[in-house]
DNA sequence: CGACTCGTAATAATTAAAGTTACATGAAAC
DNA sequence: GTTTCATGTAACTTTAATTATTACGAGTCG
Protein backbone atom coordinates (compact mmCIF):
# COMPACT_ATOMS: atom_id res chain seq x y z
CA UNK A 1 0.00 0.00 0.00
CA UNK A 2 0.57 3.69 -0.01
CA UNK A 3 2.07 5.10 3.40
CA UNK A 4 -0.44 6.83 5.24
CA UNK A 5 0.93 10.29 5.18
CA UNK A 6 -2.52 11.29 7.06
CA UNK A 7 -1.16 12.29 10.27
CA UNK A 8 1.54 14.47 8.37
CA UNK A 9 -1.41 15.90 6.72
CA UNK A 10 -3.71 17.23 9.60
CA UNK A 11 -0.56 18.68 11.35
CA UNK A 12 -0.03 20.31 8.28
CA UNK A 13 -3.37 21.63 7.96
CA UNK A 14 -3.60 22.44 11.46
CA UNK A 15 -0.87 24.48 11.96
CA UNK A 16 -1.98 26.85 9.27
CA UNK A 17 -5.53 27.23 10.25
CA UNK A 18 -3.14 28.39 13.99
CA UNK A 19 -2.02 31.00 12.08
CA UNK A 20 -4.92 31.81 10.11
CA UNK A 21 -7.82 34.68 11.56
CA UNK A 22 -11.46 33.11 11.04
CA UNK A 23 -12.37 29.60 9.29
CA UNK A 24 -10.42 28.05 6.97
CA UNK A 25 -12.72 26.56 3.78
CA UNK A 26 -11.77 22.94 2.62
CA UNK A 27 -10.67 24.55 -0.76
CA UNK A 28 -7.92 26.76 0.24
CA UNK A 29 -6.08 23.96 3.15
CA UNK A 30 -6.34 21.30 -0.07
CA UNK A 31 -4.56 23.75 -2.01
CA UNK A 32 -2.01 24.78 0.10
CA UNK A 33 -1.57 21.23 1.15
CA UNK A 34 -1.21 20.22 -2.58
CA UNK A 35 -4.27 17.52 -2.12
CA UNK A 36 -8.28 17.32 -2.91
CA UNK A 37 -11.05 19.21 -0.70
CA UNK A 38 -12.77 16.07 -0.14
CA UNK A 39 -9.88 14.51 1.58
CA UNK A 40 -9.52 17.25 3.70
CA UNK A 41 -13.24 17.03 4.53
CA UNK A 42 -12.73 13.44 5.31
CA UNK A 43 -9.97 13.60 7.62
CA UNK A 44 -10.75 16.62 9.48
CA UNK A 45 -14.19 15.33 9.96
CA UNK A 46 -12.40 12.40 12.18
CA UNK A 47 -11.11 15.60 14.47
CA UNK A 48 -14.44 17.16 14.67
CA UNK A 49 -15.79 14.02 15.87
CA UNK A 50 -12.59 14.28 18.58
CA UNK A 51 -13.70 17.93 19.04
CA UNK A 52 -10.67 19.31 18.14
CA UNK A 53 -12.19 21.32 14.93
CA UNK A 54 -15.51 22.62 13.98
CA UNK A 55 -17.07 22.89 10.49
CA UNK A 56 -19.39 25.46 9.21
CA UNK A 57 -21.34 25.10 6.35
CA UNK A 58 -22.06 28.03 4.32
CA UNK A 59 -20.84 31.38 3.58
CA UNK A 60 -17.91 32.58 5.56
CA UNK A 61 -17.69 28.62 6.28
CA UNK A 62 -14.72 26.00 6.64
CA UNK A 63 -12.92 25.04 9.43
CA UNK A 64 -11.41 26.20 13.05
CA UNK A 65 -9.95 24.96 16.01
CA UNK A 66 -11.56 24.57 19.04
CA UNK A 67 -9.29 22.45 20.85
CA UNK A 68 -6.00 24.45 22.85
CA UNK A 69 -3.79 24.05 21.20
CA UNK A 70 -1.21 22.87 23.98
CA UNK A 71 -3.38 19.95 25.01
CA UNK A 72 -3.64 18.32 21.12
CA UNK A 73 -0.71 15.73 21.10
CA UNK A 74 0.29 14.09 17.73
CA UNK A 75 -0.37 10.41 20.02
CA UNK A 76 -3.97 11.83 19.99
CA UNK A 77 -4.32 12.69 16.73
CA UNK A 78 -2.89 9.10 15.53
CA UNK A 79 -5.90 7.82 17.65
CA UNK A 80 -7.92 10.17 16.31
CA UNK A 81 -6.95 9.00 12.79
CA UNK A 82 -7.97 5.44 14.04
CA UNK A 83 -4.49 4.08 15.09
CA UNK A 84 -3.54 3.48 11.50
CA UNK A 85 -1.03 0.51 11.12
CA UNK A 86 2.13 1.66 11.91
CA UNK A 87 4.95 -1.01 10.68
CA UNK A 88 5.33 -1.35 7.05
CA UNK A 89 6.75 -4.75 8.12
CA UNK A 90 5.38 -7.17 9.93
CA UNK A 91 4.56 -11.23 10.24
CA UNK A 92 3.26 -13.26 7.53
CA UNK A 93 1.00 -14.77 9.34
CA UNK A 94 -0.73 -13.29 12.88
CA UNK A 95 -1.57 -16.45 14.16
CA UNK A 96 0.08 -19.49 12.87
CA UNK A 97 0.34 -23.21 13.84
CA UNK A 98 3.87 -23.62 13.00
CA UNK A 99 5.65 -23.80 16.28
CA UNK A 100 8.48 -22.37 13.84
CA UNK A 101 6.30 -19.42 13.46
CA UNK A 102 5.14 -18.86 16.35
CA UNK A 103 9.04 -18.37 17.65
CA UNK A 104 9.49 -16.05 14.66
CA UNK A 105 6.48 -13.76 15.47
CA UNK A 106 7.19 -13.60 19.20
CA UNK A 107 10.27 -12.82 18.64
CA UNK A 108 9.75 -9.93 15.79
CA UNK A 109 6.58 -8.53 17.62
CA UNK A 110 8.61 -7.85 21.02
CA UNK A 111 10.58 -5.67 19.12
CA UNK A 112 7.97 -4.29 17.41
CA UNK A 113 6.29 -3.34 20.91
CA UNK A 114 8.70 -2.00 21.94
CA UNK A 115 9.17 0.17 18.87
CA UNK A 116 5.88 1.39 18.95
CA UNK A 117 5.91 2.34 22.71
CA UNK A 118 8.70 4.37 22.07
CA UNK A 119 7.06 6.24 19.06
CA UNK A 120 3.63 6.58 20.84
CA UNK A 121 5.73 8.18 24.17
CA UNK A 122 7.28 10.49 22.07
CA UNK A 123 4.33 11.44 19.90
CA UNK A 124 2.31 12.27 23.41
CA UNK A 125 5.68 14.22 24.07
CA UNK A 126 4.31 16.91 21.22
CA UNK A 127 1.34 19.26 21.35
CA UNK A 128 0.22 21.41 18.65
CA UNK A 129 1.89 24.67 20.78
CA UNK A 130 5.15 23.25 20.34
CA UNK A 131 4.91 22.46 16.72
CA UNK A 132 3.70 26.11 16.03
CA UNK A 133 6.54 27.49 18.52
CA UNK A 134 8.86 25.38 16.21
CA UNK A 135 7.50 26.64 13.07
CA UNK A 136 7.35 30.61 14.93
CA UNK A 137 11.42 29.52 15.49
CA UNK A 138 11.62 29.24 11.72
CA UNK A 139 9.98 31.42 10.20
CA UNK A 140 11.99 34.63 12.46
CA UNK A 141 15.04 33.02 11.85
CA UNK A 142 14.35 32.70 7.81
CA UNK A 143 13.42 36.36 8.27
CA UNK A 144 16.34 37.08 9.99
CA UNK A 145 18.06 36.06 7.10
CA UNK A 146 16.63 37.35 4.78
CA UNK A 147 16.23 40.95 6.25
CA UNK A 148 13.45 42.19 7.46
CA UNK A 149 10.88 43.44 5.31
CA UNK A 150 11.83 40.69 2.61
CA UNK A 151 10.35 38.40 4.92
CA UNK A 152 7.40 36.58 3.29
CA UNK B 1 0.76 -0.70 0.39
CA UNK B 2 0.69 -4.06 1.73
CA UNK B 3 2.98 -4.95 4.22
CA UNK B 4 6.47 -6.66 3.81
CA UNK B 5 6.74 -9.74 5.36
CA UNK B 6 10.03 -10.84 3.91
CA UNK B 7 11.69 -11.05 6.93
CA UNK B 8 9.26 -12.79 8.53
CA UNK B 9 9.51 -15.04 5.79
CA UNK B 10 12.78 -15.62 5.44
CA UNK B 11 13.04 -16.55 9.60
CA UNK B 12 10.84 -19.07 8.79
CA UNK B 13 12.22 -20.17 6.15
CA UNK B 14 16.05 -20.33 7.83
CA UNK B 15 14.45 -22.13 11.00
CA UNK B 16 13.06 -24.97 9.03
CA UNK B 17 16.18 -25.37 7.35
CA UNK B 18 18.26 -25.64 10.71
CA UNK B 19 15.50 -28.00 11.37
CA UNK B 20 16.17 -30.14 8.44
CA UNK B 21 18.95 -32.51 7.48
CA UNK B 22 20.47 -31.82 3.96
CA UNK B 23 18.95 -29.26 1.84
CA UNK B 24 15.38 -27.97 1.08
CA UNK B 25 13.77 -27.11 -2.51
CA UNK B 26 12.53 -23.56 -2.93
CA UNK B 27 8.93 -25.66 -3.29
CA UNK B 28 9.29 -27.36 -0.27
CA UNK B 29 10.01 -24.25 2.03
CA UNK B 30 7.02 -22.64 -0.49
CA UNK B 31 4.70 -25.11 0.99
CA UNK B 32 5.63 -24.89 4.39
CA UNK B 33 5.36 -21.38 4.21
CA UNK B 34 2.52 -21.25 2.22
CA UNK B 35 3.62 -19.05 -0.90
CA UNK B 36 5.51 -19.74 -4.17
CA UNK B 37 8.87 -21.27 -5.08
CA UNK B 38 9.47 -18.53 -7.08
CA UNK B 39 9.07 -16.19 -4.29
CA UNK B 40 11.57 -18.20 -2.21
CA UNK B 41 14.20 -17.87 -4.67
CA UNK B 42 14.18 -14.38 -4.62
CA UNK B 43 14.13 -13.63 -1.27
CA UNK B 44 16.54 -16.48 -0.77
CA UNK B 45 18.89 -15.31 -3.46
CA UNK B 46 19.62 -12.16 -1.74
CA UNK B 47 20.81 -14.11 1.53
CA UNK B 48 22.68 -16.13 -0.75
CA UNK B 49 24.56 -13.04 -2.00
CA UNK B 50 25.27 -12.39 1.36
CA UNK B 51 26.43 -15.60 2.06
CA UNK B 52 23.94 -16.59 4.30
CA UNK B 53 22.82 -19.79 2.65
CA UNK B 54 23.76 -21.48 -0.52
CA UNK B 55 22.01 -23.00 -2.98
CA UNK B 56 22.52 -25.85 -5.43
CA UNK B 57 20.39 -27.07 -9.12
CA UNK B 58 19.53 -30.59 -9.68
CA UNK B 59 19.12 -33.79 -7.93
CA UNK B 60 19.28 -33.35 -4.45
CA UNK B 61 19.63 -29.45 -4.74
CA UNK B 62 18.05 -27.16 -3.21
CA UNK B 63 19.41 -24.45 0.08
CA UNK B 64 21.21 -24.53 3.07
CA UNK B 65 22.35 -22.75 5.47
CA UNK B 66 25.60 -22.14 5.61
CA UNK B 67 26.52 -19.50 8.11
CA UNK B 68 26.70 -20.00 11.91
CA UNK B 69 23.01 -19.55 13.44
CA UNK B 70 24.90 -17.58 16.41
CA UNK B 71 26.26 -15.29 14.23
CA UNK B 72 23.73 -13.85 11.90
CA UNK B 73 20.98 -11.39 13.62
CA UNK B 74 17.59 -9.87 12.24
CA UNK B 75 19.38 -6.81 12.04
CA UNK B 76 21.91 -8.51 9.10
CA UNK B 77 18.97 -9.94 7.40
CA UNK B 78 17.02 -6.77 7.39
CA UNK B 79 19.84 -5.11 5.73
CA UNK B 80 20.37 -8.18 3.65
CA UNK B 81 16.49 -7.54 2.14
CA UNK B 82 17.36 -4.15 1.30
CA UNK B 83 16.52 -2.40 4.27
CA UNK B 84 12.57 -1.94 3.18
CA UNK B 85 10.63 0.89 4.74
CA UNK B 86 9.91 0.23 8.43
CA UNK B 87 6.98 2.69 8.50
CA UNK B 88 3.65 2.69 7.24
CA UNK B 89 3.12 5.89 8.27
CA UNK B 90 4.96 9.10 7.04
CA UNK B 91 5.51 12.72 5.86
CA UNK B 92 3.55 13.95 2.88
CA UNK B 93 6.67 15.45 1.59
CA UNK B 94 9.97 14.88 2.57
CA UNK B 95 11.43 18.36 1.20
CA UNK B 96 8.83 21.09 1.70
CA UNK B 97 9.27 24.27 0.89
CA UNK B 98 6.57 25.99 3.19
CA UNK B 99 8.29 26.14 6.67
CA UNK B 100 4.79 24.78 8.72
CA UNK B 101 5.54 21.50 7.02
CA UNK B 102 8.99 21.51 7.83
CA UNK B 103 8.07 21.74 11.50
CA UNK B 104 6.02 19.35 11.14
CA UNK B 105 8.21 16.85 9.69
CA UNK B 106 11.20 17.49 11.68
CA UNK B 107 8.84 16.68 14.46
CA UNK B 108 7.66 13.76 12.80
CA UNK B 109 10.83 12.81 12.00
CA UNK B 110 12.71 12.90 14.97
CA UNK B 111 10.11 10.35 16.41
CA UNK B 112 10.00 8.17 13.49
CA UNK B 113 14.15 8.12 14.03
CA UNK B 114 13.89 7.37 17.64
CA UNK B 115 11.65 4.18 17.05
CA UNK B 116 13.62 2.84 14.30
CA UNK B 117 17.18 3.11 15.63
CA UNK B 118 15.50 1.19 19.00
CA UNK B 119 14.02 -1.32 16.32
CA UNK B 120 17.13 -2.15 14.63
CA UNK B 121 18.81 -2.37 18.04
CA UNK B 122 16.27 -5.15 19.38
CA UNK B 123 17.38 -6.75 15.81
CA UNK B 124 20.42 -6.87 16.36
CA UNK B 125 20.19 -8.58 19.88
CA UNK B 126 18.25 -11.64 18.35
CA UNK B 127 19.99 -14.21 16.47
CA UNK B 128 19.18 -17.46 14.50
CA UNK B 129 20.35 -19.68 17.27
CA UNK B 130 17.77 -17.43 19.63
CA UNK B 131 15.57 -18.18 17.48
CA UNK B 132 16.32 -21.76 17.06
CA UNK B 133 16.47 -22.29 21.48
CA UNK B 134 13.01 -20.54 21.45
CA UNK B 135 11.80 -22.91 18.96
CA UNK B 136 13.40 -25.59 20.78
CA UNK B 137 11.84 -24.73 24.34
CA UNK B 138 8.51 -24.52 22.58
CA UNK B 139 8.10 -27.86 20.80
CA UNK B 140 9.79 -29.39 24.28
CA UNK B 141 6.52 -27.78 26.32
CA UNK B 142 4.01 -28.85 23.19
CA UNK B 143 5.69 -32.43 23.62
CA UNK B 144 5.16 -31.86 27.25
CA UNK B 145 1.70 -31.14 27.80
CA UNK B 146 0.59 -33.31 24.84
CA UNK B 147 2.20 -36.23 26.40
CA UNK B 148 5.52 -37.75 24.96
CA UNK B 149 4.90 -40.43 22.04
CA UNK B 150 1.75 -38.06 20.80
CA UNK B 151 4.41 -35.28 19.61
CA UNK B 152 3.98 -33.86 16.62
C1' DC C 1 19.56 -37.96 -22.15
C1' DG C 2 16.14 -36.87 -18.91
C1' DA C 3 14.19 -35.62 -14.66
C1' DC C 4 15.01 -32.25 -11.22
C1' DT C 5 16.04 -27.75 -9.42
C1' DC C 6 17.59 -23.18 -9.38
C1' DG C 7 17.69 -18.32 -12.00
C1' DT C 8 15.19 -14.75 -13.75
C1' DA C 9 12.32 -11.87 -16.57
C1' DA C 10 7.79 -10.36 -17.36
C1' DT C 11 3.30 -9.99 -15.97
C1' DA C 12 -0.82 -10.23 -13.10
C1' DA C 13 -3.22 -10.14 -8.65
C1' DT C 14 -3.84 -8.03 -4.27
C1' DT C 15 -4.19 -4.53 -0.98
C1' DA C 16 -4.60 -0.07 1.13
C1' DA C 17 -4.19 4.89 0.64
C1' DA C 18 -5.33 8.89 -1.89
C1' DG C 19 -7.81 11.25 -5.41
C1' DT C 20 -12.07 12.27 -8.05
C1' DT C 21 -16.87 12.85 -9.33
C1' DA C 22 -21.40 13.64 -8.15
C1' DC C 23 -24.90 15.14 -5.56
C1' DA C 24 -27.38 16.19 -1.17
C1' DT C 25 -27.73 19.41 2.83
C1' DG C 26 -27.39 23.52 5.25
C1' DA C 27 -26.28 28.62 6.02
C1' DA C 28 -25.50 33.27 4.80
C1' DA C 29 -26.07 37.10 1.37
C1' DC C 30 -28.75 39.56 -1.62
C1' DG D 1 -36.98 33.06 -1.10
C1' DT D 2 -33.55 32.23 -4.27
C1' DT D 3 -28.79 32.22 -5.21
C1' DT D 4 -24.29 31.20 -3.74
C1' DC D 5 -21.05 29.13 -0.95
C1' DA D 6 -19.48 25.48 1.83
C1' DT D 7 -19.65 21.11 4.17
C1' DG D 8 -21.24 15.82 4.21
C1' DT D 9 -20.92 11.54 1.95
C1' DA D 10 -21.28 7.81 -1.14
C1' DA D 11 -19.31 5.57 -5.00
C1' DC D 12 -15.74 4.99 -7.92
C1' DT D 13 -10.99 5.50 -9.92
C1' DT D 14 -6.14 5.98 -9.55
C1' DT D 15 -1.78 5.03 -7.56
C1' DA D 16 1.90 2.66 -5.13
C1' DA D 17 3.58 -1.17 -2.99
C1' DT D 18 4.03 -6.18 -1.99
C1' DT D 19 3.15 -10.72 -3.39
C1' DA D 20 1.88 -14.30 -6.67
C1' DT D 21 2.09 -16.50 -11.17
C1' DT D 22 3.65 -17.93 -15.70
C1' DA D 23 7.15 -19.10 -18.70
C1' DC D 24 11.39 -20.44 -19.97
C1' DG D 25 16.52 -20.82 -19.61
C1' DA D 26 20.42 -23.28 -17.66
C1' DG D 27 23.05 -26.32 -14.74
C1' DT D 28 23.47 -31.05 -12.34
C1' DC D 29 22.87 -35.61 -10.98
C1' DG D 30 21.49 -40.34 -12.04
Amino acid sequence: MKRDSRLSSVLHALLHMAEHDGPMTSETLAECMNTNPVVVRRTMGLLREAGIVASARGHAGGWTITADLGTVTLRQLHEVLGEPAIFAIGNRNETPDCLVEQSVNAALDAAFTEAEALLLDRFADVTLADLAADFARRHAERRARKGVGNAK
